[in-house]
DNA sequence: CATCTGACGACCG
DNA sequence: GCGGTCGCCAGAT
């Protein structure tokens, strides 16, 4: 799990959509990495065009603070993304990477929990 | 190698 | 729906 595999998939979010911290790990095989995600993050390189603005915490919220959690609205409603009090209409924006596997019916439902339990 | 930290996620109250 | 808490991974000290 290498943080320029993360900027691969950042590149390849459609606008008017956006990905979650977790969503983005599993599509790189790694469930529990949206922290590393999230460090990713942190390291945004200003100028591989990293559209971080484009990735939210789980349901949507902004986990992103100041100044930057102001920009990051800011460009979102300039993409013409829905945004709520304090999160984002995933439902509407939730964007599915192409690199998911087939939904076959016959596949057993893998129970993959990070959180406690 | 051990310890602390962080733009996270999920469960429980 | 929000906050407290545990668990995950990877980097930095």
């Amino acid at each position: 799990m290498s943080w320029d595999a993360v900027y691969r998939v950042w590149q390849r979010i459609p606008r008017e959509k956006v990905l979650t911290y977790g969503g983005l790990a599993r599509a790189l095989g790694l469930p529990g990495g949206a922290r590393t995600a999230g460090r990713a993050m942190a390291a945004t390189p200003s100028g591989k065009g990293i559209p971080w603005h484009r990735v939210v915490g789980a349901r949507g919220k902004l986990l992103i603070r100041e100044p930057y959690a102001s920009l990051q609205r800011k460009l979102l409603e300039s993409e013409g993304v829905k945004l709520l009090e304090s999160r984002v209409d995933l439902k509407l924006h939730v964007w599915k990477s192409p690199n998911k596997r087939k939904p076959s019916r016959s596949q057993k439902p893998k129970k993959k929990r990070t959180g406690r339990g």
